[in-house]
DNA sequence: AAAATATATTTGATATATCAAATATTGATA
DNA sequence: TATCAATATTTGATATATCAAATATATTTT
C-alpha cells in the first residue's frame, strides 16, 4: 500500500481527530456532557453577541445548517435562550444563558490545558511553519 | 477574541476540511459520486484482500461501527460483495466487485492530482516538519 | 407598489463519528 | 463439556457535515 503515512492528509487527519477526541475526554471526565463544538459557539456568541449566524459559521468553519443544529442542541440543554431580533425578522436573536456563561469559563480552563498538553515538545518555529504551510494548503485549496 | 487564527488546533481543522471539501468537488465534477472515504475503503481492500474490518479502521482511521456503515453503502452500491469467511463466521469476506476496481483506478488519478494541487508551492524540508510536528500531536494526545 | 433579487435561516436527505450495548462466534479453562 | 473470557461485527442513539431546496423576510428595481 502506498503507505497512508506517508500522505500528508492522512497525518493532517489523524492529529486533528486524536486532538478532538483527547480534548472530549478531558471534558467528559471533569464532569461536563458538553461538545467542544458547542462550547466553541456559545463561546463566540459570548463575544460576539450580535452575530449572524451565517458569520458565526464562518468563524468556527462550520456550514449554516451545521449552525442551525448546533444552536438547537444548545437552547434545548439551557445554555442558550431564543429572542426576537425586531430590527430584523430573518435573524433569531441569540443570548447565552447564566447556566451557559458559567460553563464556559470552567470548560475554558480545561481547554487551554488541553492545548497546552497536545502541543508539550514542539517549538515556536515548528509551530510557525506547520502554521504557514497549513495556511498554503487551505489556498491552494480555494483558489481552485 | 482570543482569535481562534492564532489556535494551530483550528489552523489544522480548516485546511483538512478545506482539501476534503476540494477534492471531493473534483470527484463530482469528474462525474464520481463515490466519497473519498468510500474510495479509500475499497482501496484499502484491493491491497488487503484478507484484512478484518477492525484493521481496516485503524488502517484509515475510523472506528469499527463507521467501518461497517460505509461497508454497508458500498455494498448497496455494488462497488463489494459479501462472502462468507469459513474460517471464522464471525467475520464477513468482502469482494470488491469490477465496478469497484475500475472506479478506483480512475479515481486514483483525480486524487493525486488533488494532492499535488493542494502541496504546489510547499518545499519538502516544510512538509517533513509539518508532518514531525502533527506527528507529535498525535503522540501527546496518545499518551495521556 | 408589484415584481425581482438578495439575505438569513431552516429543513430534508444522506454520510460519517462516537460511545455504549448487543450479538455471534471462537478459544480457553475449570 | 459447560462456562467464561475474548474477539469480530453490528446496532442504537446522538452529534455533526454537506448539499440542495424551501421559507421567510428585506431590499432593489421597474
Amino acid at each position: 500500500m502506498e503507505q497512508l503515512n506517508n500522505v500528508i492528509f492522512y497525518t493532517i487527519d489523524k492529529s486533528i481527530r486524536t486532538y478532538r477526541q483527547y480534548a472530549q475526554r478531558q471534558l467528559k471526565n471533569a464532569g461536563y456532557s458538553i461538545t467542544i463544538d458547542q462550547w466553541l459557539v456559545i463561546k463566540t456568541l459570548l463575544e460576539n453577541p450580535d452575530i449572524k449566524q451565517q458569520e458565526l459559521g464562518e468563524k468556527i468553519f462550520k456550514d449554516n445548517a451545521s449552525v442551525t443544529r448546533i444552536i438547537e442542541l444548545l437552547v434545548r440543554a439551557k445554555y442558550l435562550k431564543r429572542r426576537n431580533n425586531t430590527e430584523d425578522r430573518r435573524r433569531t436573536g441569540l443570548e447565552v444563558t447564566e447556566k451557559g456563561k458559567e460553563t464556559i469559563a470552567d470548560v475554558h480552563k480545561i481547554v487551554l490545558k488541553n492545548r497546552s498538553v497536545a502541543l508539550e515538545g514542539i517549538s515556536k518555529t515548528e509551530l510557525e511553519t506547520v502554521k504557514k504551510v497549513l495556511m498554503k494548503i487551505t489556498k491552494n485549496c480555494q483558489d481552485d
